[in-house]
Formats: C-alpha cells, sequence, structure tokens
DNA sequence: CTATATGCAAATAGTTTGCCTGTTA
DNA sequence: TAACAGGCAAACTATTTGCATATAG
C-alpha cells in the first residue's frame, strides 16, 4: 500500500550509514498509517500505543532521521508546532485557517508552474505551495 | 516609495478600531525599510535606534497588529523565528536553504497557476508559495 | 565489541501572558 | 477620563541537548 516497505526502511537507513531501530520503525509506522498530518506530539501519543517505553526526546530524534532520509516530509504552515507526512511525492497543501485540517492536493498535471523572475544562478531544489482558506465543512458553517 | 504613508497607518489601525501609537509607527517604520525579511528580533534591535525604550512584548504586539490590519505579511518558511515583510502585493518567496536569506520573487504574468484538483467548497483565501534551493552567492561557492 | 541510539531530565528559543502604569482619542 | 497600549518579568510551548545506559551491526 505504502510507497516505502519495511526492507526499504532500514535500507534507506543503511544508505546513509544510520541503523534501524524499534523506534524508527515504529515512528515511520506511525507516520506512513497517519493521513491527518500529524505533530511530533500526536505521533509520540500513537507510537506509545505500540511501546509505552518510548521517549518524546526519541520521537523528535526519529522523525529528524526519517526527514534526512527523505522517508517522511516536514509541513510547516503557521507557528504550531510542525506536521509530518508520508506523501513523499510531489504534492500541495491545503490548510484550513479555521479548523487546521491539512489536506494533500495533487499538483494539476497541466498546472504549468514555474518559478518565475528568479535570477540567474539560483538553484531551485523543492517548491512549498500552500492554499489556505477553508475547508468543506467550515465554509458550509458559515460561521465567520 | 512605500504602498503605505503615515497618515494611511492610523487610518488603517482606526478602522479596525485600533490607536496609533509611536511604538506601532516605528515597527511599522523598521518593517517598511527593510527589505530583508527582518525576524522579530532584529526588528526589536533596529527599532531600538529610534526609541530605546521599546520592549519586546511591544514589538511582538505591534507585529501581530500590523499583521492583522494587513500593514505587514507574515512569512513562516522553516522552525526558524518567523519573518516579516513589508510587501503587501501578490508575491513568493525564494529561501536560501544554506545562509537563510529570503528573496521576494514577483509572481509570473503568464503563471498560469491555478488551485488545481481543490475538492468543492474548499474557499482558498490565499495561496503559499516559497521556492526552496540555493541562492546566486552559495550556488557559486560549489561547497556542499 | 563499540559506535550509535535511546530515555530521561534539564536547557533553550521563540513567543505569549498578566499585571500594573502610561497614553491616546 | 476611560479604554487601550506599553513595559517588565514570568510563563508557556515546542524543540534540543547532555549524559548515562542499552542495543544494533
Amino acid at each position: 500500500m505504502h510507497v516505502h516497505e519495511n526492507e526499504d526502511l532500514a535500507q534507506r537507513l543503511a544508505t546513509s550509514g544510520l541503523r534501524m531501530t524499534r523506534q524508527r520503525q515504529q515512528v515511520f509506522d506511525v507516520v506512513a498509517e497517519s493521513h491527518d498530518h500529524p505533530t511530533a506530539e500526536q505521533i509520540f501519543e500513537r507510537a506509545k500505543k505500540s511501546n509505552p517505553e518510548i521517549s518524546f526526546a526519541t520521537v523528535y530524534n526519529c522523525l529528524s532521521v526519517l526527514v534526512e532520509c527523505g522517508l517522511v516530509r516536514q509541513v510547516i504552515l503557521d507557528r504550531a508546532p510542525v506536521r509530518f507526512c508520508p506523501n513523499m511525492r510531489e504534492h500541495w497543501h491545503f490548510y484550513c485557517e479555521q479548523c487546521g485540517e491539512v489536506l494533500d492536493i495533487d499538483v494539476p498535471k497541466d498546472g504549468a508552474f514555474h518559478t518565475g523572475n528568479l535570477p540567474d544562478a539560483f538553484t531551485v531544489n523543492h517548491v512549498d505551495v500552500a492554499l489556505r482558506g477553508k475547508c468543506n465543512r467550515c465554509s458550509s458553517q458559515q460561521k465567520n
């Protein structure tokens, strides 16, 4: 189902000279199974279900390792805690400013998106696009 | 030179039922004169030049008021401190992952940018685009 | 075996809050 | 002359670090 299977995780870690551990597996599993862009704290709570001994610092550690290895993506949308998502394909995010929900948006195929009037000699590695507004649920509640 | 003159500031504040104060003017002036997307701390340091009595909490207060009134924009690029910019026209940002420099990028006129496969009933208020990579200076230093 | 990762607790960074005083409309 | 804003210090939140112990390769 997911892009990365368990062996792949060990391999990707090994490639970067990093060890496979129970905790890294657990944290990865939690993110891979989550489709709500959880925060580090939410990941910690979920990871505790399979390993009540896991520590918060380890969750942070594992997450930063997974991000480094390109197995998990970090999403920064506001000054709230950073969120994580297992979707490594190119995609955008929709962020509901009312309820905080985050949604993956496919990049439109015809979305002739170019990097604009960027001065020469600039190198673009990645383009982050976040649409901000109200989700369907919050839009229908006429409130505000 | 700038989009907003001083009278305008007082007016915009008044429209939101807010008062004009020396500190709000000073903080606004600092941001308006800055083209390097300063952090709250940098704004504090610069504001102290014209008013050594100003407090850090007041700078935060003034900034959030100015952001609310649409006079200053908040830019969130990473887990580092929030940055501010006086450019209220639609534009994107380029963020150098090596030196941290932030640059305004004009939205390409032909930049066929549409909000993609967004489910019905979603309302988009704003689109945040950040290009990440290396600036010209960091690109030429082959380092990394 | 030994370098690396974990767990815990304490430290840090950025930001926010509470409370009293000063200032604006 | 009130309601609002500033100043200061303390609180808070998210994250990082240091260090002793455990574990993967």
